[in-house]
DNA sequence: CGGTATCCAGCTTGATACTG
DNA sequence: CAGTATCAAGCTGGATACCG
């Protein structure tokens, strides 16, 4: 998110030119709103697998509309992580599957993985520690 | 996100039981879902520096409401990220800080943002070349 | 100071229908 | 098959007012 390395950070303490920090100054927000979403990380685990024709993507997906599926794809494609593939046979058949910038996406995102796996249990336990406290 | 340590992965080539993958299935949203939002990312960039008081974090950030910044820190305090202290002096005083277990997160939103960083151009080459055949 | 309550506009979402 | 079009419903987010 807005973490920076430390030598690149023009937030940190108090050093920011304006001294306020906008939506607009944190570069992981390029990422977060794109990627992030209801859908997307679960079309790219499927996509993960090798490519995919559209329905088959949907098939995978349970739930997923097919106006959802479109749009996340979409979103997906404009931002380089899939390709999409048109093969010109009838009826029409249209390929996705995830591009090398995808794949790099990879790294990071397990990152993302490990530290929700290793720490659930805290977070359940804060939780339930919090609505506990706003009940009672 | 949905990336899961090779030897733990539900997923995969088609081994999911169910074959299908649902949005509860991924554990990644429960931290995406709570962390990735509009306001969560900043709060966290500005929490990092140390303990603020509630107006202190809102006057750092440009363009919050007070009900949006309220909604943000109970959302994260919730979920372990913050911790809020409350000073009974007169007016009353909130103090608010990073948790142990926020600070965790500072490895994999670090990784993350590096990847942004290294990326970015590409990311933009992507933009612009969708956009302009999706326009031509 | 640090909130909560209320109201309302706008964006997003899903269901449905239609098309090359 | 792989979409686009349309419309209603719902949730989110901002503005405003008030409270302990």
């Amino acid at each position: 998110m807005s973490v920076q390395p430390e030598n690149a950070n023009t937030y940190g303490k108090g050093i920011c030119p304006k001294d306020v920090l906008t939506l607009a100054d944190c570069p992981s927000r390029l990422l977060l709103d794109q990627i992030a979403d209801k859908w997307s990380v679960l079309v790219l685990a499927v996509l993960k697998e090798g490519p995919l024709r559209f329905n088959m993507i949907k098939r995978r997906l349970e739930g997923i509309t097919q106006k959802a599926l479109t749009q996340t794809l979409r979103r997906l494609e404009r931002n380089g992580i899939v390709s999409r593939h048109v093969i010109p046979v009838s009826p029409i058949a249209v390929e996705y599957q995830v591009t090398a910038l995808g794949k790099s996406l990879d790294q990071p995102f397990r990152a993302l993985y490990e530290w929700t796996f290793l720490h659930l249990p805290e977070v359940e336990r804060a939780r339930q520690a919090f609505d506990e406290r706003h009940s009672g």
